[in-house]
DNA sequence: TTTAAGTGCTCGCTACGTAC
DNA sequence: GTACGTAGCGAGCACTTAAA
């Protein structure tokens, strides 16, 4: 171990490098997140081999294999680059203050749930600070909170990567809606003779919660209309033998003609969530306005 | 043979020492 | 305090080496 107590000596990037390298196994690839170029990188990891007297890493087919030594640095130093952050972005936030902006990805059911009570709470408390919302498919979101062009993202998520953080912010159970001459069935036969509007924002959420269900029982729906507006959908209702399955949110209050009631097969609760990515996790600013979300939408 | 890491060389930037 | 010269370091290009 070539490391002194003394930290003027040691370039602290190289830890940034470290990470990288042990985040992503493969040397080009960490040189492109940082970024860098490929040999700027494997310089880097020779004077780091220098600096910790260990290999560090192994050539592979694929990339690099670390070491035990390296395996065992990995755990502490994702806590010292976070502490760093920390420190840097600074630990205390003043909304009061702030003149900052965050960006901020969702649906128009999301924007309907979420930006009233959050957006009444932020004009008293926060007045300086702007919302940019933008809209994506959910897996549009994960790639946009990954690359950092996203701060935030609200949506229902399946899968997301590893280095995605995610907080639940409310549960929520699906309704029918339908024309109120025609009514809601009240039988899964009579459900599944109706034509149906699907909301889906994109091709990635083509399964979506009410067919999975489905699904499980069978049975399939036939879609008549398919558009990515959660809150257009209703309003496509009216004078028609459509049939709406969507979050109770979107129709409540019931607009004036239709009639809501439960679906008539059971439909998993719908988990309400926000994502942001991990290195995220230090910013104060970020951490203050995930809690006003949670604290509006409790 | 393909893919990805390592190496040699050069250039440019920065820190540091020195002179004024 | 400022200007200048110099050494050292890091990054990139081009190429080589190694693993599968």
């Amino acid at each position: 171990m070539h490391i002194t107590n003394n930290l003027r000596a040691i370039d602290l990037n190289l830890l940034v490098v470290l990470d990288a390298l042990l985040h992503e196994r493969h040397l080009t690839r960490a040189a492109a997140r940082l970024p860098m170029s490929q040999p700027a990188m494997s310089h880097a990891l020779a004077r780091l081999r220098v600096l910790l007297g260990d290999p560090l890493f192994h050539r592979t087919r694929g990339g690099l294999r670390p070491t035990a030594h390296a395996l065992a640095l990995e755990a502490p130093l994702r806590d010292v680059l976070a502490q760093v952050r920390r420190l840097l972005a600074g630990a205390v936030f003043e909304p009061a203050a702030s003149r900052r902006a965050f960006r901020l990805a969702m649906s128009d059911y999301g924007a309907r749930v979420a930006l009233p009570p959050l957006l009444r709470h932020m004009r008293r408390e926060a007045p300086g600070i702007d919302l940019e919302i933008s809209y994506a498919s959910r897996s549009g979101m994960i790639a946009g909170v990954a690359d950092g062009q996203l701060d935030l993202a609200l949506s229902v998520f399946g899968e997301t990567p590893a280095d995605i953080r995610r907080a639940v912010l409310f549960l929520e159970d699906f309704v029918c809606a339908a024309d109120a001459a025609q009514g809601v069935p009240s039988t899964l036969q009579a459900y599944l003779a109706r034509p149906h509007v699907l909301v889906a924002a994109g091709p990635d959420q083509r399964a979506a919660e009410v067919d999975a269900a489905l699904a499980r029982l069978g049975h399939a729906r036939r879609v008549a209309v398919r558009l990515p507006h959660w809150t257009a959908a209703p309003a496509m209702l009216a004078g028609t033998d459509l049939l709406l399955t969507v979050a109770r949110r979107t129709v409540d209050p019931v607009p004036p003609g239709l009639a809501v009631g439960a679906a008539p097969f059971p439909i998993a609760p719908l988990a309400f969530e926000m994502i942001w990515h991990e290195r995220a996790d230090a910013d104060a600013g970020l951490a203050w306005l995930r809690a006003q979300l949670g604290a509006a939408l409790a």
